[in-house]
DNA sequence: AATGAATGAGGTTTCATTCAT
DNA sequence: AATGAATGAAACCTCATTCAT
């Protein structure tokens, strides 16, 4: 859409199931580093699952490291915007947290490599790419913060425990889910975001 | 350089800070693989921070994979043995539960180098090895998880939630430490424990 | 920049600073390939030097070596129609060979990196051009070595030198001068010109 | 004979016709490069022709231009070598020149890889090896030129062009010899060292 | 005349491991 | 128990070139 109306020169670009090349590398590039590691999976892995050659790959970036620091640009960008949406709602301060909760898990779900590669990988960004990361990541962790910091102020909340310390607690826990949740054992991702949620919430209405 | 200048008697001295080869080897590995991840360590790297030679590794060590599993192997007695203890206690079990889940993560926070190996560098081990760790991991879960059944059964806590799946929730927030705690900043590991604890019981304790 | 601002009428320009893209190509190519080597240098370098995509460039030159080929082409054109005119000359043979023997010491300076590239990067034609680029050169010589051996002739010059080792000892000084002379230091390119033709021409005057 | 008498420890080095691996790649690459360049030889070409591995140049040498670095300061410590004998000579200078000056001439013949290779890779150096390059063939080129300047002090020797400048002349003339001269045709090299010696020395005899 | 996409062969280097002592 | 030599496979990446417009 973007392109819609400039004019294209040079050979067009080809697609695959409506796909560009860059983006089928990007989501081969996701599965076989969720599955196997980034070290472990070879530039060759990812252009054969790709169906590229290894210089298209060079072509569109820079570096095998480029292509992780893509996949988490995607991530990030995908995380914020859900969350964006709760904290926008009108609702009430306990009820947004406890739907961002719950979604926050479901989302995870429904996108497992995403988040096992997320704190597996983050070590094989270089410096600059982490610390950029990180930084996203932090606006992510400190939207939530400052609706637990709401509830906490209303009253509804219990105080005697740091905002940043709940979020690290229940983000440890929606993190996790990729190391143990399988498809075909386990809760549904609505059940288990509902129970993450009540628990979380039953916790922070705890009386001090 | 402890004993560099000490007069060698009998028979020359394996050990250097009281560490063998191997325990060096080990110690040396932890430390490069959490820090750099298992893939990016070579043996080299491995060898020179243990002070020795590649050739002495592969005389202890059948391979590279061989010394990760060592250090899983390490790890996983070290943290069976420290939840043993509070489950063989007598105190009632909701204070049981409270201290056994205090202590994870303060041991967790001391131990910070394996933790942060343990769940990113899984996917390393070979099959057959990964399957072990799961198992003997899985019977680590199952300790923690008989103490919220009994805990429920005793009418103490509430039962609308899965045991299996309070488990895996806590655990997560738990693991999850690694990537945020800081000795620098962040609070101490035993006010960390506290306020963990605290969340898990008082969202368990919370009516249905 | 010379054509930026200004009003296009007719035909687009297809020239910058007055020089055609070839020509551009052909320039940047010299440049590059002086300063690096010619295998060091890639054909992006060259074109983005030029300031055109590599399409362009393949759209003049066959190939890469097409373009050292071109460049040599160049080179000897101009070598070559430098020192006819010292040999057309009327003047007495000594001071046609003293001329000649300055002024290529001159236009070298002045060429440094055709001269540079001349002798380092002739291996890198393929061997049909080699043989063509070494027949070219070979007349340079003969067209030198003609004026010597007519010196000799008229017993203005010694005659137990051999004239085709004095053609190669003094262009040996002359294609070595682009290793050491630099314009900010060492004599006016004048100077070294006549100082070498002296040498050369008070050598060959010695008498047996 | 160097370690003869060290113990020696780990599997002893392979030698074929009494050499080491090293020694035969540093021959190897030498040949090669001054043939095809130091870019267009693989590392392959050269590890085939030594008769070895890749793995087992990477053990002696810490890269492909470290080779070539390695070449570079044998060639350097032949040269020198060479010349100062010469030099500390108690003949009369003009003779010392003479001799060292025809001496060059055979030493580079007889060394054509090493001398071919020279003047053509040295861009191929890292920055810092360069100048190390540099700064030793200045010493080379110095030593030269203090025999030159002994002879203008004791008035043998013309003194209106400077002494670098003769060096460089004369060296120019020298290091020219491998893009010409081959053993089948050609005069014999001392024939060559002793007209060339005596054109420099007939040139700098010359009344100003 | 010129573009940007894509190829495929080949380059240098790394590295876990084996070997002879 | 430990060394240093040597292997060989595989890794990441570069690059001259071709292709479809």
């Amino acid at each position: 859409m973007a392109s819609s109306r400039s004019r294209r020169i040079g050979r067009p670009p080809v697609t695959v199931n409506g796909m560009t090349v860059p983006e089928r590398l990007v989501e081969a590039a996701l599965e076989l580093f969720a599955a196997k590691g980034f070290e472990s999976t070879s530039v060759q892995d990812v252009v054969d699952a790709a169906g590229v050659t290894k210089g298209a790959m060079y072509h569109y970036f820079a570096s095998k490291d480029d292509l992780l620091a893509e996949i988490y640009a995607r991530v990030l960008r995908m995380q914020l915007s859900q969350l964006e949406s709760f904290v926008a709602s009108r609702a009430p301060i306990t009820e947004r947290i406890a739907a961002a909760a719950a979604d926050v898990v479901v989302t995870t779900i429904e996108n497992l490599p995403s988040t096992t590669l997320f704190f597996r990988s983050l070590h094989q960004l270089n410096p600059e790419h982490e610390l950029q990361v990180r930084a996203e990541r932090r606006r992510y962790h400190d939207m939530f913060r400052e609706m637990v910091i709401e509830g906490q102020r209303s009253g509804e909340l219990r105080s005697d425990i740091d905002a940043d310390l709940v979020v690290d607690y229940y983000f440890g826990a929606v993190h996790h889910l990729p190391t143990w949740w399988r498809p075909e054992r386990g809760p549904a991702p609505e059940v288990v975001g509902e129970k993450f949620s009540r628990m979380l919430l039953d916790a922070l209405r705890a009386t001090d």
